[in-house]
DNA sequence: GACCAGGCACATC
DNA sequence: GATGTGCATGGT
């Protein structure tokens, strides 16, 4: 009964974001390689930040999968600097495509073919991989039925009663699985939309919003 | 100046 | 297994 209740609130609640924010095209990327490496530059940061690293590659004309893996890693963080934590992200971009030369000889769409739970566990194997990224490329760059859980999803439906706010990844990601039909383009929209909502109206970490319902922790 | 951003790995208890 | 910390730029 209850979960009955959820499903449908859920598919309401999508329903009403959708009808308010329209489509959101996501994910903002040209190719499949520029979508996998946007979700390792937006780890906890801002997608304006994202969108300057990206554009120096792209003047560097070195957003290939060759140029990216023969370029030094120096260079690479260098270029990626506006986007925050440039060492480390440099590092986690090379991680990824010695996972990709070595399993896929390079070839990103020889990568999508392989089923979405082995990748998913391939993935979550590279260094710096973890399930939001991991769960945003197998999404976005390979179209697959995947649900991607942020900050935003937790903190929104935690504090909207949908979920504890203690929820880990994976429960949070069986709580949508589990009451929405698994369909690639809606996982797509509804991720973008709550990202948006999320941005616009449940900002704050702390305290609580205005609008969020939630009731607060007892002292 | 404080807070936040489309996380993740690693150390420590 | 839970909790804390480093990683860092740029916008509000």
């Amino acid at each position: 009964m209850r979960k009955e209740k959820n499903n449908k609130a859920l598919k309401a609640i999508y329903r009403s974001l959708y009808g308010h924010y329209g489509p959101r095209h996501w994910w903002p990327g040209d190719t499949k390689l520029e979508i996998i490496v946007g979700a390792i530059l937006t780890q906890n940061t801002a997608w304006t930040n994202v969108e300057k690293a990206v554009k120096n590659l792209k003047k560097e004309k070195v957003l290939t999968v060759k140029k990216l893996s023969s370029i030094s890693e120096k260079k690479l963080s260098r270029l990626i600097r506006p986007a925050g934590y440039y060492n480390i992200k440099a590092r986690r971009i090379k991680n990824f495509l010695r996972f990709l030369n070595n399993f896929y000889g390079g070839n990103i769409r020889r990568m999508f073919r392989t089923r979405t739970d082995s990748l998913r566990n391939e993935l979550l194997a590279v260094n710096g991989i973890g399930p939001e990224t991991a769960d945003s490329i197998l999404l976005y760059a390979g179209e697959k039925p995947v649900f991607v859980v942020d900050a935003y999803t937790k903190r929104i439906f935690s504090r909207h009663g949908y979920i504890k706010e203690s929820a880990n990844y994976d429960e949070v990601q069986e709580f949508f699985l589990k009451r929405l039909p698994l369909n690639a383009g809606m996982f797509n929209e509804f991720h973008a939309l709550i990202v948006e909502l999320g941005k616009k109206l449940c900002r704050r970490k702390k305290p609580l919003c205005n609008i969020c319902p939630i009731r607060r922790k007892k002292k």
